[in-house]
DNA sequence: CATGAATGAGCCTTCATTCAT
DNA sequence: AATGAATGAAGGCTCATTCAT
């Protein structure tokens, strides 16, 4: 599964690009070492390295570590998005739209697990972070009224809208870090329950 | 709301004291600022500061910060299960209880809420904590299908279990880290919905 | 090979013993801990241990951790000079004196090569402790010069004696840390050269 | 004298140089501090404040203490050998040759004395710096027999050479720490001895 | 725009030493 | 005389960030 947020990483690295393609090449990087070895396990020098460039340009684009990690944050968050009006697009029975949606968001969350459990950790410790975060949840909880009413579905409680989020979220965490497998369950049951809660959330 | 957690921090500091005395006030000092400042953001020097000691004290107790991580999980969780089976042991209708247990997470969540983020941070970068987690959240299940049993209830799947902590654990860190009032939703509709899930799974 | 440093320290260890004793057991965990580990590779708080008592008796006993040092330094000296005097007192020819004195100055300092060492960083390092070492060196000297009038030799320059040691010392100490075994060379013939050494300083 | 280990010692610091440069000055600094205070009286941050940076850099070119002090014994091996090749290339009569290895090795000696205590420590306790002392040891013994050999002398027993380093080294070490002159003894009978034993060496 | 050497605050950890019991 | 908990200075090392080139 290729990935809007690494799919430039392993190309060719011309020094003095245009700005925005190295800062596009700096967020992929930081993305996937914040993703694998967590916000604390990476530091500054290496993303630059990772994405081909030297210790420097890193604080040419980017004012500090958190907000390098906005950027792949808002990037990740975009692609979602993306993904999830992409699999309303294709329609279908509510069923089949919902079955759909649920190995979408399996894919994203295993895909950014690690990124995931950062971002968790700073939304609590830094401001700045929580902020950003809980903008995100709002728009969240907008883009799912507007898809519901453009997919022809009655409105229902913003309320409800969040807490099928909740209840999935860490469901889907859940999978994504394969506690099924290591506690010995079955995931099938599981994604049971997410296509069931999905398809009453699709109205 | 007293905790076992920090019962004892504001007490006398006594030059001379039973190392299991030392140790306890060690993690509560410790449970408490990673809980405030998360497990990144806490230092050796502080955690035995806090606890009223000095620097070396704290590698007399502890291998190192993981290790007072884990055992101040360890009591949480401990006093966490406490709570559940005295809310069960009072009994009443099964909303009765439900409501009981979820108004009892719902402090948990929210006293420890900063434990839990530094948790769910070092389960993923860390793979004895990440042991230790599994473990815990295998006891738990056992604890649930025992609990359910001791009061009369048919099993059922452990998975249906597994869900249900699932789609409940992140409703509560919601509640607990503020997140309704944030978003500007009601806390009461996420409450209900927490305590209908409840009642479903006491069976 | 039983030595006068350690004989004690594997016995029985009465707590509250006269305070003699506890210092001789002390001294001789410290010489062994030294022996093996260097003197910054030992501390205070093991040699207690080692010695079969706590942390504390330490500093009863002995002001820092230099003056046990030197206790354990002298004790050492004391038993090598033990030695050379049996094996003078023993007889023979010059040739046999010499081949017992140094079968048993090899013996020596192999069992202390570890102290040796840290005896020459620290009389670098420590003023104290190169005092020390010096009148010990003045000690043998003085010594040497009585024993061969002891056994009707003519006396020689002190010079040439001080050079004697100079010379044998290393070669002792290269002997004692293996590198003879270590460069692929013959011990033999170094065991060789140190006898008509000995022989000579004999006079 | 001037010594390749510390010239550059006080020159500018600029801020930006080459990591050679640093590097070198950062062993010189080294080289300057182990053997004035010892390798465990000299830290990390210290050595590199000593040569003109602030504390970080060490790491980026050292891997730890033992790393820079391994540099820097290379050094000093390599500026011995140097000398004493160039004392040979000068010429003359066994003897005058003999004399002036001597006096050059006295310099040495003396000059490096507190790492070459150091060095000895660290012989016994790591494993590492043994295997490299044990490596320029033989290389030692390899330069020995190919210098007598191009000054056209007869080969000679590898053990021979071995002891003629061992007696003449401790030697050498005595005259460095001024134990003649504690001792009251007279330092010329001593230089003959080594001067003796030297064109005995020479063949 | 990019480079990468340099900075320095700060965390982790050890250990010689003290002192209340 | 002995105990062992506690102290706290200090050293090893990392990493976010700066800046001269």
């Amino acid at each position: 599964m290729a990935s809007p947020l690494d799919k430039k990483l392993r190309s060719a690295r011309p020094r003095r690009g245009a700005p925005a393609q190295t800062q596009e090449r700096l967020i992929a990087a930081a993305a996937k070492l914040f993703n694998r070895d967590g916000y604390h396990g990476t530091d500054s020098n290496r993303i630059a390295h990772e994405a081909g460039y030297s210790t420097g340009v890193f604080y040419k684009h980017f004012k500090d570590k958190r907000e390098i990690f906005l950027a792949a944050y808002e990037t990740w968050v975009a692609s979602e998005w993306k993904a999830v009006e992409a699999e309303l697009a294709v329609g279908g029975t509510p069923e089949a739209i919902a079955r759909r949606l649920v190995a979408s968001a399996i894919v994203f969350h295993t895909r950014w697990r690690g990124l995931r459990v950062s971002l968790h950790q700073l939304v609590f410790t830094d401001t700045e972070v929580r902020r950003f975060y809980r903008a995100q949840r709002r728009r969240q909880l907008d883009i799912m009224a507007k898809l519901r009413a453009s997919i022809g579905r009655k409105p229902r409680r913003r309320e409800d809208d969040a807490i099928h989020l909740y209840m999935t979220e860490r469901t889907y965490d859940a999978l994504a870090h394969g506690e099924m497998r290591e506690l010995g369950l079955d995931r099938k049951a599981v994604i049971e329950a997410l296509v069931k809660l999905t398809v009453e959330a699709l109205g």
